[in-house]
DNA sequence: GATGAATGAGTTTTCATTCAT
DNA sequence: GATGAATGAAAACTCATTCAT
């Protein structure tokens, strides 16, 4: 549990932590590495986690909050549908494609028994507008009236397999390729 | 001359490693569960493997070529562009759809650090009737003419996101649904 | 225990230990390889010998055997004193320098735990003529009156060292250095 | 600050390395003993040492220093040839002879393929005093002028081999002895 | 006799976690 | 709070020996 202390110091193991992740996978991630990477002692890690479970839960979370804020910036729910799902859509795409690494730990790690349930379900809340937001565009019939789940993996997966690609550096997606996926993702789904 | 290496024994250890990194994750894999859940000595995953790591890498190309086989079966690429792509796209997410867990432990594992370059490449290799078949699409102008990779993560993103959801029982993708994912998909990708 | 079968397949076996032991030294020295590098299954070995011990037990005797009837060659203890001194003394050193690495192997075996009393004992019987010949000496007042052993160990320590120095290439044991090395053994023990 | 790295642990480690290897030979030493005979705990092994190969190059040099620091305990290299001669032989025979298992170790190991290069080489220097007696020795034409490495065989040779014998419980090698083997010595190589 | 795959006890080594400083 | 040496249970891997073919 995260005593009072030194918030640069958090910040630096949370960092040192998905560099490794990234680098070696979970099943690689050793708390001396981390220690190391994170310029502190080991023992220092076990007055800000309880233990490496701990660890990767809290980093889970810390990165999902980040993540959801960048994408939902700005984002008005009172604003007319068509106008809020290209801006929450690009958003979204955008965000995953800056850092496409911190994406993938996102996804990868959604699967890994390492999770906790309650870390699980506190992050599929945090999707809530985007369903509240299709569920609207059902309403108007702007959109298929399709299962609101099947409508967000049409759109979602998407986003997820190029950002994977991207990673790879299997296909380079510019701005000019997010304006044809965009076309794809409406296309798929508009009524 | 002595017994020889003997195949089911293989088949033994790659199915025993499959249930056990389903169940447990890669993290969770100790060897000595394996050798116990294939019925077989510790020392005798070291004849047929060099070391864990290429266990896990061998697992994956078995498992790969085991699904795509799975997928490709009946394909014939002299047919109709319409139909090959009804059947490619029924049969991918059919087969994926079967089973989910080892759908999500090849994409996951896909990313993972084990794999080395030469097992992800023949992976990769796999891939290629998708891509001739699109871009036969893209030549009769039925289908939008985007970069081919852009068309298929258009068209594989929304299944992989479907059979994890499928996987972890957060939706349940029954064949109407499927019916209804071939039109957002044909709906999305069509000209 | 060897039975009666190919006398080539025993030899091969001798010369693969001795070179791998020479390599790699007893603690390094594996079953496995054993058989590689004599071309046999590992379960050949097991046909000749009871077990790792005896195949080393054994090979020492082997080697041991050989290396006396080389340099004890056309020796006649009937002659005279110090015309047999100079023979044994030469041929001696001359058959330890030419396979250095067998001399080494059977001074290091010497002391390692592998060796059982049998075969230890029966080694040292060997060197009885070289007893018997100090003994002539010292009673024809041509040798100090020490003790043996001690006469022993002054003409026999310096061979063992020059020829581990040569081995190792520290220093080229020529015949002329021989020569000299005879002249310090003599002054050193004539009376 | 933590506990610093320990040299009395240090120590102990190297004593019960040493005890081990002295009692059951390097083929028979498991780390595991060692811990239990240094009393610490297995892992405690690996912060001092890589792995049990620099464990035995390290302790070979902590060793090897202690035995040459003992021999050359007050040595003074201005003083007269046969002073520093006699000094220097009864020193180097008497802490040999004083700890023959010891000495035996220093010498089977140096032969054996544990042995880094560079820790071979740092040994080996240890012994230029006694190249340096030799050569004043020759210069002012007391020892024959025969090659350095020659006389040296010639010296610790015997040496060597008496320290065997009387570790062996062959041969007891008392002071009375020793003054007839530093006799041997002398005549051997004196002008 | 010959083979070499199979065995599994026995080693080495790792690494999460603790705790003395 | 911070440190990092120490711990020791747990894991990966080895290798002498057996035995089915």
């Amino acid at each position: 549990m995260a005593r009072e202390k030194d918030i640069d110091k958090l910040l630096a193991i949370y960092q040192a932590t998905l560099r490794l992740v990234l680098k070696q996978g979970f099943s690689g991630l050793r708390m001396g590495d981390v220690a190391k990477e994170a310029s502190v002692a080991t023992g220092t890690l076990y007055i800000y986690f309880q233990d490496k479970n701990d660890l990767i839960n809290q980093l889970y979370l810390w990165l999902k909050n980040k993540t959801v804020a960048a994408y939902m910036d700005g984002y008005d729910s009172s604003q007319p549908f068509m106008s809020n799902f290209r801006k929450l859509w690009f958003q979204y795409a955008q965000v995953s494609l800056a850092s496409p690494q911190e994406s993938a730990f996102l996804e990868q790690y959604y699967r890994s028994p390492f999770l906790s349930e309650e870390v699980r379900s506190t992050a599929e809340h945090l999707l809530q507008p985007i369903y509240d937001l299709l569920a609207l565009g059902k309403n108007e019939h702007l959109v298929k009236d399709f299962p609101t789940e099947l409508l967000i993996a049409q759109l979602m997966g998407p986003i997820h397999e190029l950002v994977r690609y991207h990673a790879e550096g299997k296909f380079c997606v510019a701005q000019n390729i997010l304006e044809q996926a965009f076309r794809l993702a409406w296309d798929s789904i508009k009524n």
